[in-house]
Parts: C-alpha cells; structure tokens; sequence
DNA sequence: ACTTGATCTGTTATCGATAACATAAACAGC
DNA sequence: GCTGTTTATGTTATCGATAACAGATCAAGT
C-alpha cells in the first residue's frame, strides 16, 4: 500500500507537505498542493484515516444507536442527523439494539473504543453500566426520541405521553369515549410505554375508564402484531368505539383486520396511530396519526452536536413538539 | 484518558500484558487476566482500537453501501450482514447513496480511507471512478442485489429480470393480459430498471404487447408515487386488467388508488409487487409479490465475507432465488 | 539430570499520519 | 534598510496500541 512518504519521495517534498496538501486549510501553494494531489492520484494513494485520527485524535465519527433499523421514523432521524453532521465533516456510525438495553451497552462499549467524537442514543432507558460509560466517555451524549427524567447529558426529543394525549383529546372531541389502547406493554419498548401511560392519564383525566389495554407483544410491534392485537380487543370489549395504537403499522395492522371482518372503519371504530408513517398517508382510509417529526430530531441533534464541539454554549434540552394529523379513520 | 500503560502500572505488569490481557486467546495467566481487567475497570480504561487497528492493520470494519436507508428490503439485509458478521468481530460501517451514484463514489472514497477489511456495495452500476476505487482497494468487494454482467470481484444476488418474469407468467397464467408496469423508467435505480425489462422481455416472449409502462418518478418509487402512477395508468390505459409495480410500496399506493376510484382489486384490475414487504402481507386484499430473501442476501454476504478474509476458496458468484408469494391481489 | 516444548512475560521497534516547533523566504510599513 | 509579520516548508517527536523477538519459568519425557 502506498504511504504518504511515497507520494513526498515522488513529488520531492516532505512528508508535511504532503499531509497539508491533502487538509482544507493546509499552508502549502497551491501549485505544489496540485502537483502533489496529480502524483498521489497516478500512485493511487488512499489517505489513511487510522493514522490520521491516532495522532490526532479526531475520528470524525459520530455514534448512533437506534432501536430498528427497519423503521421509518428512526431512518428519518439517522438521515436527518447524516446530512446535519456532513457538513462539519463528520461521519454516522450507525448501530441498532433491537430495543434490547443489553444489546445497547454492547453497543455503546463497541461503539466508544472507536472513540467517536459524540454520542447519540435513543431515549432514556439504559443499563447502569450503559449510563456509567455514556458519563464518563468525555465527549457529548445526546438522548433523542423522548424527555427522560435525569437525562445523562443533553436532549433532543418529547414526550410520548403528552403526545398521545393529543389524539386522546382529539377522539374525545369528535365523540368517541370508549377508547382502546394497544401495544406498550412491555419494558423493552419505553417510548411505547409511555405512549400508553400518555392514554391512560388523558383518559383518566377525562373521566374515561382507561382499562381497554391490548398487549401486542415484545417490540417492533409490526403490521401483523396490530391486526393479531386488533382481533382480540374486537373479541374481547366489542362496545369499543375507537382505538389508539402504539404506531401506525400497528395501526395499519388494526385497520386491515377492521376489513377483513367488515368492521367499518371509522363507521363503527375509529383508530389512531403515531408517527405518520407513509401508510398512514396513503392508507384508505387516511390513518389519523401523531407527526413526531423524526427528521427533524436528526438535523437538530446534528446542529447540537456540531455546535457544542465548535465549544458554543447551547442548552441542554430541544425539544420538538409532535403535531396532530387528521385522518379518515377517525372522522 | 487512562491508557494501557497507566492500567500496567497500577497492576505491576508491562503494557503487553496488559494488551494481551483484553484479547481473547492472548497468552496470560487467568489469575493475571482478571487482575488486570479488574484495575482497568476500575479506573474506567475504555480500550483504544484506534491505535491497535494503526499496528494490527486490522479495522474491524466492513463498509456497506445501500441506497436507502428507509427501506424493509435493505434493512433486512443489513440486518443478515451485521449478524453473520459480528461472530467474526466484524461491525458494519453503513452508508446510503440516495441511489446517486455520484454519491456512491464519495461515500466509497470516505470509506476506503477507513480500511474496512471488506467492501459491499448495492448493484452493479457505480461510476468509474468507483469501480476503480473498488478494483484497486485490495480487499474482498462484494456486489449485492444484482447479477451484474461485469462484476468488479464477487457477488450475492439475483436476476431482477427473472424475477418479475415470475410475476408475469403467474398472471398470464391466471388470466390476465393486458398487463402494465409501474416504475423502473430512471437510469437510477438500475434494479427497477431491471424488473421493467424483464416485464417487458416476458410479455414479449408470450407474444403480447408491453406498452403499458407507466413511470414513476425517481428513485425511491414511494407508496404514494404508486398511487399517482395507477391514477395515470386507469386514465391512460383503461382497458389494463393487471398492473405489476416496481415494488410492494408502490403496488400499495396503486392498490389504495384503485380503492378511492372504485375500480375492485382483483376483480378489474390485479396488481403484484416487488420484495415481499410486510405491507404486501397486511393490506386488503394481500398483494402478491416477489420475494427476494433481503436477509438471506445479508447473511449469505456475511458468510462468504468471512470465509475469504480466512483464506478459504469461496465461488465469486452465490445467487439467491425470488420466490412468487401469490396473494389476494391477482387470484 | 538434561533436553524439549509449552506457557507466560518483557523489550524494542513500528504502524502512518500530524502537532509542535523551527526556519527560510517574501512582503509590508516606516 | 531595518524590523515585524505572514506564508511556505522542513524536522522531530509522538499518538496508543501490537508484531516480532527474546528470555524466563515450568512440566514432561527420556
């Protein structure tokens, strides 16, 4: 492999100034930068980042993990932070847990031997070790998709209870009441749990019994997993009259079983998703959904990375405010 | 921050020990091994692999480039890669190109410079300059997704052309002729690309026109581009009674369209799709498709990744076969 | 007891770039 | 013309680990 000393020998200069003709800023003329980047082209030199980053101890990367990668809200994130971060020149390095806290600490101890120059973790839910090891890194950590209680570092997120609350107001105004409620049970998933503790106290709130709660199982609850949940609430509280579900697949999972079993939609039973996933959009009915905005969690958590390394002061918390989407399915 | 020679002096050992201590078949005394580990936990060492990856010429990496990131099919095979590779301590360093193929070559470039110790790379189709990259980077390069004619090292793929050959002859054998193709129409996405002309070799095979070919935009082809497609498809083509998509997002879009205009599926017209996506299992009526094993593709590139970088003969070519996934959509 | 081999530990040089410093040349200001 | 500043280049040491080699210890075999 060709060495940065071979191209110096080549063009007949130091090794310093081959390494300053490949940087932006470097203080080398610019005939002799282009003399130097024309031989390192013809020897087909590939700039070592190892080297580069061991002496000056600047990976240019930045961790991210995310629950899924099969998910299109958390994909909108890790574009969004992507793009934001391509600007200052750093790079995602990206990793998924499978909503596992176990796997997330691996992760994250993976993750930091590679020294990123920041930290990006879904939510506020972590082993001890995982929070020890995030505090001590010594670079940024930002918790996204959520407002936890005693955030490790800084924040860029909302709350997932409040956020429901939202389409429960909604439902109630239209004239639902005998509202239903599925996924969230677990503990693995804490954004879906509090999208159900969000149901009950704005139910709870309302006066409402908040006791129509479906489990859909261990997280990622698909499309399947909602027309399985969709089944056994219709089985099991037939008075209900409209449904909230922990997303939109979820949700698209619960409207197609609506379907199969002629139940209208939202005739009979009206449903509700988070996220506005494209099914929802394009679903028939429109699938009435919660807009997280996970793009935006992305570019914001990248401006905040980018400006905190550039040593600017910026606050702890930015939050982003989720926004109701009406759809057909809960006319 | 502690480095391996501050945790040697605090446990009495020289820095090798200490190196050969956190590997796995380093050759310590167990009794020494737990005594270090226990010191550097407790000064909270976070092992360096900057510097180990600079001596041992070894990064750990295996860079892949993708299209999209917001994609079932690409996650699931990300998914199979990340799996067969962490036994071999490989993690995947992912990229997404936007199916840019400028933007492929900056990111191969930026890769390369981090040694991965593999490169896979989505399709067949990049610039020269690319391929160049590729050819000359001295590590096994693995093309994914596709059979291409001219393959720069190996690959693990399938013919998207033979694919939608399936779809077409299942069609044809349940009935339909006047059969239409949405998508594939860009220089983009070479695999849609693909499909099409397989579409079109089909038809022509069985002696029928292959006109109807309606396209969608640029790549990604989105469920809500299908609808726009299927609506311009009915105005333009009213006389279609089948219609097959570039994928299963798009058949999704076409298929709501279809609903909203009245015009039943399958008894007017029937659609197929592409990939095998959960939307394809969970709309009503369930959409017929192609699938196309995305996990398999992963995890059979892992394997093949693993057994090169070990020396083993492995066949430059592993193909995958789709499989036809009859659904309620063209019965 | 002596050889042989396996196991464990230490010493030295090195991976390929860049920070820090030094120096030379060019240029401006008075 | 002299000093001070800027710009362009070179020299040296270094980032933090590991490869390669060497040496020490210990058990087994004859």
């Amino acid at each position: 492999m060709i060495r940065m000393k071979d191209i110096a020998a080549a063009a007949g200069v130091s090794v310093m100034t081959v390494s300053r003709a490949f940087r932006q800023n470097g203080a080398v003329s610019a005939e002799r930068r282009a003399a130097i980047l024309k031989v390192a082209d013809e020897l087909g030199y590939v700039f070592d980042s190892t080297a580069s980053t061991l002496r000056s101890q600047k990976t240019g990367f930045v961790a991210v993990t995310i629950p899924s990668i099969n998910n299109g809200n958390f994909a909108d994130t890790v574009r969004g932070l992507t793009e934001g971060l391509a600007g200052a020149g750093l790079q995602v390095l990206l990793g998924y847990t499978d909503y596992d806290m176990a796997a997330e600490e691996r992760l994250i101890d993976a993750f930091l031997r590679r020294r990123p120059e920041a930290m990006v973790v879904t939510g506020g839910a972590h082993t001890d070790r995982a929070r020890r090891m995030l505090a001590g890194a010594g670079v940024p950590v930002v918790e996204i998709w959520d407002l936890p209680a005693n955030p490790i570092d800084r924040v860029v997120g909302f709350s997932n209870a409040d956020a429901v609350g939202l389409m429960v107001r909604h439902f109630l105004a239209v004239g639902y009441s005998r509202i239903a409620f599925i996924g969230g049970d677990t503990q693995r998933d804490t954004r879906g749990l509090d999208r159900r503790r969000g149901f009950v106290a704005a139910m709870e709130q309302a006066g409402l019994p908040a006791h129509r709660l479906i489990d859909a199982g261990a997280p990622p609850i698909t499309m399947r997993e909602g027309a399985v949940a969709m089944g056994r609430l219709l089985d099991q509280w037939p008075e209900v009259d409209a449904v909230i579900c922990v997303s939109d697949l979820s949700a698209f999972g619960a409207l197609g079983e609506c379907q199969r079993r002629g139940v209208a939609v939202p005739g009979r039973v009206a449903i509700g998703g988070f996220g506005a996933f494209d099914v929802a959009a394009c679903a028939v009915p429109t699938i009435t959904t919660v807009d997280a905005f996970a793009g935006q969690i992305g570019a914001k958590t990248a401006a905040m990375i980018v400006r905190v390394l550039a040593g600017e002061t910026v606050p702890q918390v930015n939050r982003v405010e989720p926004q109701l989407i009406l759809g057909g399915s809960s006319l």
